[in-house]
DNA sequence: CATGTTGTGTAGTATATACTACACACTCCA
DNA sequence: TGGAGTGTGTAGTATATACTACACAACATG
């Protein structure tokens, strides 16, 4: 079961009591460029989560982070898709070697690589 | 323009020229269990590249690295993908981190990573 | 009490993905 | 010289993906 659906009608339903007229459903379809019946079925489960483009526009419009989204939904953004393809081999190993290392080793290897320690 | 078939073909005969009968297009089809036009059409570049499925049985086949294979052809090994859905945001930083880094030092935080600098 | 706005139900469609089935021509070689 | 094996051409199919179009009932609100 993807939890995407109730996802983001939680986030919408929250968003929705600040400002109600802004995040109705048929709202937020509109801003997203996809029909209200569809969006309501996707938040109910009744449809699986749209194309990446759509998802793509609901975090947007929904102010949330398009990777957990897209996480959510059983995908990878195809901008890392394209990363990993361009190094295959490296990437596989070092994603596979962090499997299961706690966030806070993976965090460190972030912070190494950005403050650039070579 | 998709370099998979290219390179299968040139796996494949490359392979032939040491066994002939082992690695005739219809016997590569066969141990990967799709036709043999159909890999015909693929060596060719007429048919886009197969499914992740058949793309793992064709890498066994012809004994190449699966994620090279898979990268050839657009796509991400379904594992691979898991991994950085279980943490999005997390192997997201990293991999956009390690865009344009050098294979060297990629290449360094994977031993990092083995040898358990912690 | 009519009008707008809410979410939802039904019934589709277009396009892509991932193939199969089978006939054909050519070459090798016993 | 005919039978096995080579690759290829044509013509499909099944299933999944990613949606649209539109009608409808419930609620509120002016």
């Amino acid at each position: 079961m993807s939890q995407f659906g109730e996802y983001i009608r939680n986030r919408r339903e929250e968003l929705q009591k600040n400002s109600p007229s802004m995040f109705s459903l048929r709202k937020v379809a509109q801003e997203a460029d996809i029909e209200p019946s569809y969006l309501s079925k996707i938040e109910r489960g009744l449809q699986p989560p749209p194309g990446q483009t759509t998802i793509e526009a609901l975090a947007r419009v929904l102010d949330e982070d398009k990777d957990v989204m897209l996480a959510l939904a059983g995908k990878v953004s195809d901008d890392l898709s394209k990363i990993i393809q361009k190094r295959p081999k490296l990437f596989a190993t070092l994603i596979r070697e962090l499997k299961d290392m706690p966030d806070k080793a993976v965090l460190r290897l972030v912070r190494e690589v950005r403050d650039g320690e070579w």
